[in-house]
DNA sequence: GAGATTTGACCCAG
DNA sequence: CTGGGTCAAATCTC
């Protein structure tokens, strides 16, 4: 487990160097940005096979609590059995709790992640003060789209919310999936798209609304093929988001629900556009800044 | 009327 | 048995 731990120290330095180099050379050629990103994605993709093969390796690390920390499913907050249970017979459909491909856990001052979310259930806690809200894909049954998300309100700092995110989009809304996919994007496109990648949806916590004009359907293309293709393959870029439908309609939820900011969260509004230009996606690479500081420190 | 939210009940895992 | 995750009917909003 050190090996691959050094390796992936390694990678992610290597990562961030570039990335660095990258920001500066966009300034002034743009396509020499092209080569630096082949490298980036190069050393990310293999610090990711790194870190599985760590994770797999070591079971228990975890620290204390960091802003965010990164479990692998396997061992993440998901408590699970045989789940035999089916043989219960066919109950309700079969209620089991869902298995969790990747789990990230953030705090977070804004609920606003840029993704559209259904809630669909909410519960009192036993030593919390406030209750937990259960949230998934709003595209979970129309593109089959596994993400879920827990939003609980900090019981220290109450103007935080601590937030769960559980598997990864794999729907095609842009609005839905754009945050996915830069991480798709890094070691999704890196590896080839290749499946089984369980990637975290690093929802940007702290993005501002990124809107630009410029198109880099390279970018976009890429990391929305990151996301598994389910059914419907390839359709046209979809965009489920019909107007005055969802996504504005709890826009207006969430501006007309002050009480527990959950319920007007409850489907975010999407704040990138349809198209993110490279500069925009380099700041989102900042944020896995985070995750990479994180990982070089422990 | 469609889609989202609320909320009590159900079910599973520890 | 209990706590927590999910379901689904009722309700709400647009």
């Amino acid at each position: 487990m050190e090996a691959p731990l050094a390796q992936v120290t390694d990678d992610l330095i290597k990562g961030r160097e570039l990335a660095t180099q990258l920001q500066g050379l966009l300034r002034d050629s743009p396509e020499a940005g092209g080569l630096i990103v082949d490298q980036i994605l190069h050393a990310f993709s293999r610090a990711i096979h790194a870190a599985r093969a760590a994770a797999a390796a070591s079971t228990s690390e975890r620290s204390s609590d960091v802003r965010s920390e990164v479990t692998d499913g396997a061992s993440g907050g998901a408590k699970r059995k045989s789940a035999s249970a089916a043989g219960g017979g066919n109950r309700r459909a079969c209620r089991r709790r869902t298995q969790q491909s990747s789990v990230v856990t953030k705090s977070m001052e804004s609920l606003d992640d840029g993704q559209a979310w259904r809630k669909y259930g909410q519960k009192e806690i036993h030593n919390s003060k406030h209750s937990r809200a259960y949230f998934r894909c709003t595209h979970k049954y129309d593109q089959q789209c596994a993400a879920q998300r827990q939003v609980q309100r900090c019981d220290d700092d109450e103007g935080m919310f601590r937030v769960t995110y559980i598997g990864v989009h794999a729907c095609r809304d842009p609005a839905a999936a754009v945050a996915p996919h830069l991480l798709h994007h890094l070691s999704g496109a890196a590896q080839g798209l290749h499946a089984g990648c369980h990637l975290i949806s690093f929802a940007p916590g702290s993005v501002a609304t990124a809107t630009h004009g410029t198109t880099t359907s390279t970018a976009m293309g890429s990391g929305l093929q990151g996301i598994k293709p389910e059914s419907g393959d390839q359709e046209e870029v979809l965009s489920s988001r019909t107007p005055g439908s969802s996504a504005l309609h709890s826009a207006a939820a969430a501006a007309t629900a002050p009480t527990w900011p959950d319920q007007g969260d409850v489907t975010s509004t999407r704040q990138y556009g349809g198209t993110v230009s490279f500069g925009e996606y380099l700041d989102d690479y900042a944020s896995l800044g985070d995750l990479v500081s994180y990982v070089l420190d422990h």
